[in-house]
DNA sequence: CTGTTAGCGCATTCAA
DNA sequence: TTGAATGCGCTAACAG
């Protein structure tokens, strides 16, 4: 027995009469050891109750089956559901998944980086908090397999599984316009959004923009915010817009927090006669969509299927059954219309 | 080089001239050092670019740093503000999480956690699937240190972190219960919450059961729901109370998801004049509260703090400075009253 | 203060 | 088909 008090290969082989090499050959399945042997090995290997001490073996084969995952914020429900993907897609193949915050800071990602690196993980999957992506460029082991996840960082050479935002903003943009065009004399429309550094931002802004000019409508500077994408600035967001007499009645909310943020400046600031005629289209699906009662589309992202593509690429990259060059694989968005009930 | 491309020790060593413990001497700011031969390697550690390489370290140390995380759904609510709390605890310590779900399968969280045994994880927290812990207990590293969280399982012998249910319930149903006597003539409420099974369940049942007993109300067995703790259930229980004619106004939501399945049945298939005088008194709190209508009063657990508390209890045990005896903390609730806008 | 030595537990040559 | 020997990269006695 070894110090940890459980039974190493060692204590197997003594057990049973052969050489570690052999016990070694029985655990992975080599193929090699007569039944009988084979039999024998692994009848000790139950009676001591023997566990394989994997980071012994990763020692030796340089290879962890863990890979790493940094996101900007954990509490998040889209990185949630990342995770839960990447678990589900990861451990039939025996990879487990280590977890950690960026907490947006590009310091902290690049020391996260460098840790991962350290541990060895087979791979890293990222959620990069800035644009340029500079800090996980600089801590990435050499060539180490890399795959983005919803946001582009420009000095990466890495996969990457996006959505297709400028898309999914302009579609759901331009069925705002259309039933506004019908029902009101002269359209109007607000957006809500951040800042322009973060390429979904950036890109969802761009569909809005597209779809505005298609429309005919006008972009109107006082009724375009850029604060960020969080519940607050949402909040405060709709709070200065709507405190001008002239504010529209239509708004695109660039994701689900602004979402919340506007639904709830809205929902307990405004006098409901005053709200009554609001309509939003916005990005992103929540499990309390029945409660956002603004919404009239919504643009929702694969995100399972997002985790899945990312776990494949991964797998692939390290594998080495991968082409050099990085793929960068845009998945489309799905346009709900919903129906207001109250 | 090592085959990996990367600098070891040994080749610092070789470079500054000093012997390969020197380097680690240097490496874990052992003291013992020469000032002017710390400098040399430290100069060397940077030029060949040197990272240590963990795996190795843990299997000389027998300690990897990194503590395990089970929980039955990753795409919590709950877990996502547990995972970011426990990083952020335990990562200043230099400890990283490694999660995985066990999907409410008792089989998988037995596989789970095996693994993690195999990966010499210095500890676990545990949200347990089922009361039993069984898979957990059978899996466990003999005494390797483990903190369950939010629900406690009967089979196994750990510290915990848990909230004060019954408590909680009691509170936030005798304040409803309050206003109900003070409004109303007769008053009644119904309980929608989970199988009792879970602890947290049969707990906060517990505590509603005790409000009710206290103020005088009588336990009506149709208005008492113990179909689950999902959103589908909230909705499908509200729907079955709902349908009677002689449904009370008030209900007692035992979790989050319960609340926004009966909110959703409410807003969407009842017309607002019978909704109307519907007020809810429910466990958990949510970025979307404010659109949770009939909410009157609210539990919040501290979920931030139950995983600093987890965190502190695994890093007392890993460090062997923790008592013999499992330590189970419960930490109290805030009730918060929520007035209607709307 | 520093170097030598000896493994941690496993997988993998190379012989037999 | 099996065993003996070697080393992955690091830390930890023990000497000097």
């Amino acid at each position: 027995m070894s110090s940890r008090g459980e039974a190493t290969i060692r204590d197997v082989a003594k057990a049973s009469g052969v050489s570690t090499a052999t016990v070694s050959r029985v655990l992975n399945d080599d193929g090699t050891v007569s039944p009988d042997t084979a039999l024998r090995v692994r009848l000790e290997l139950e009676r001591l109750g023997y566990r394989m001490n994997r980071v012994a073996r990763s020692l030796k084969t340089s290879a962890t089956h863990t890979v790493g995952v940094i996101a900007p914020d954990l509490a998040s429900d889209f990185f949630m559901l990342l995770a839960e993907s990447l678990d589900l897609a990861l451990s039939p193949h025996g990879y487990g998944i280590i977890v950690c915050s960026s907490r947006d800071s590009e310091e902290l990602e690049g020391e996260r980086m460098r840790l991962l690196a350290e541990r060895l993980v087979d791979g890293v999957v990222a959620i990069p908090s800035t644009g340029s992506g500079a800090a996980l460029a600089a801590a990435r082991r050499d060539g180490a397999p890399l795959v983005l996840v919803d946001r582009l960082a420009a000095g990466l050479e890495a996969d990457a599984v996006l959505v297709d935002n400028e898309g999914g903003a302009y579609a759901a943009t331009m069925a705002l316009a259309a039933d506004l065009a019908a029902a009101d004399g002269r359209p109007r429309m607000g957006f809500v959004g951040g800042s322009l550094d973060l390429s979904i931002a950036r890109e969802r802004y761009e569909g809005w923009r597209r779809a505005m000019r298609d429309s005919g409508l006008a972009e109107e500077r006082e009724f375009t915010s850029f604060r960020g994408l969080r519940v607050e600035s949402g909040y405060e967001s709709m709070r200065a817009m709507r405190s001008r007499p002239d504010a529209p009645e239509a708004y695109f909310l660039a994701n689900a927090y602004t979402h919340l943020g506007a639904t709830n400046y809205l929902v307990s600031e405004e006098p409901a006669w005053r709200s009554a005629g609001v309509a939003f289209a916005a990005f992103d699906e929540t499990p309390y969509a029945p409660l956002l009662r603004f919404c009239r589309y919504s643009v929702s992202q694969p995100v399972a299927a997002m985790g899945e593509r990312a776990a494949a690429l991964l797998l692939a990259r390290i594998s080495g059954a991968a082409p050099a060059a990085p793929s960068i694989e845009r998945l489309p968005t799905t346009l709900t219309k919903h129906v207001v009930r109250y």
